[in-house]
DNA sequence: GTCTATAAAAGGATAGAC
DNA sequence: GTCTATCCTTTTATAGAC
């Protein structure tokens, strides 16, 4: 399999799937966080794959799985770049506006958006995805800001006595209304403007309430 | 209908539903928030509300308007005691903690968690019942604090440039990990300690950030 | 591995009696 | 208004040829 994807890869087109499994992965990518886990059809995903639906079921051997499938890839994609902490050295201020940003940016991308919906309309019924996406993201992110928050502290450069506690706070800060208005899929729109000027007043409001006494 | 209604109330038990209308919205809410809009069959429903499958559709018309129809009420019932300021005398602290608790209280609960997911999950589908909730949730929970807020900066009580702003960080705070972690799916058990503690740190990073110069 | 064709079941909605 | 019985579309999944 890994022959045959490498064979693809070397002649097919850059615009087209290199491999059926490929555009599979594509299609029901595109199908199940467009429309989520109840609303997608085998038929439609198989479509979109350009693909005959016993090819799907031959790859991925039913639905659930298929979605399985898609839903971890997704979160190992879209949330990694979301909590790496960067140039940790250089005035705080900007360290955290830095970190704020990335993180904005990545939480309020339209497949981010699509992600987490797809994910918590089914988190009933696939709750280790939740789990999945949780500890991939929000988790992760928290305990990466930790880690410098502790540093940031022993420098004596904030008062943070509890890490974990204002790492937390400060992703939910930039969980505003602007994310609510997102996930709930009312504002279409990106607003560069909005999502700035909310970076700005999270970690104003972070520095003052952690400024040393 | 109101007589047959009323007359029901009197007779029946307080176990039973006093109609087959509420019988139906009790099934239907049941259902639609356990399961979410395409896991629920109406089969299901009619079972839950212990009547046949006709009389839903006499009473609703179809499964669309039904879900619309149960998506509105839990609105108005559920957000409306989070949104009160209440006695808005008194110590600035004390009153923005109360309003933290209350809030907290409101967005954990089992039900309000169900009705976000149901509601999160068919954004697409549903995109005035997305609205709807947004307005009768954190939209107006936002607007009375901002007046609350604009308030206290006349008094001179805490330094408010921008309530409107001041107010929606407020309530991102208290969107912490714990409710991240509740929305997914994944904390189960309600754990007080925990609610409360946060609380507290939401409002006292608050005041630190808004605290007269 | 991939396709066409088909089976098998579930679910939304309706007909007609009472 | 309410129920039983039924229709018909959609959808998951599989059989069998190439």
């Amino acid at each position: 399999m890994a022959a045959d994807t490498a064979a693809a890869t070397a002649l097919e087109s850059e615009e087209e799937p290199v491999s059926k499994r490929d555009a599979i992965i594509a299609g029901a990518t595109e199908i199940f966080l467009g429309a989520g886990y109840g609303a997608a059809s085998m038929d439609a995903i198989a479509q979109a794959a350009g693909v005959s639906k016993q090819t799907v079921y031959a790859h991925f051997g039913a639905k659930d799985t298929l979605f399985e499938a898609i839903i971890r890839q997704k979160c190992d994609d879209l949330l990694a770049p979301a909590v790496t902490v960067g140039t940790e050295d250089g005035d705080v201020g900007q360290v955290l506006h830095d970190i704020a940003e990335r993180f904005v940016n990545a939480i309020l991308s339209p497949e981010n958006m699509k992600l987490f919906r797809a994910i918590v309309g089914e988190s009933s019924r696939f709750p280790e995805l939740a789990d999945a996406f949780y500890r991939a993201g929000p988790r992760l992110a928290a305990d990466v800001l930790a880690d410098y928050l502790f540093d940031v502290d022993a420098k004596g450069e904030l008062a943070v006595p509890n890490p974990k506690s204002s790492a937390e706070l400060f992703f939910a800060m930039l969980r505003n209304d602007l994310y609510m208005r997102r996930v709930l899929g009312i504002e279409r729109v990106p607003c560069p403007n909005e999502a700035d000027t909310l970076v700005g007043v999270a970690v104003s409001a972070f520095i003052a309430a952690h400024r040393k006494t």
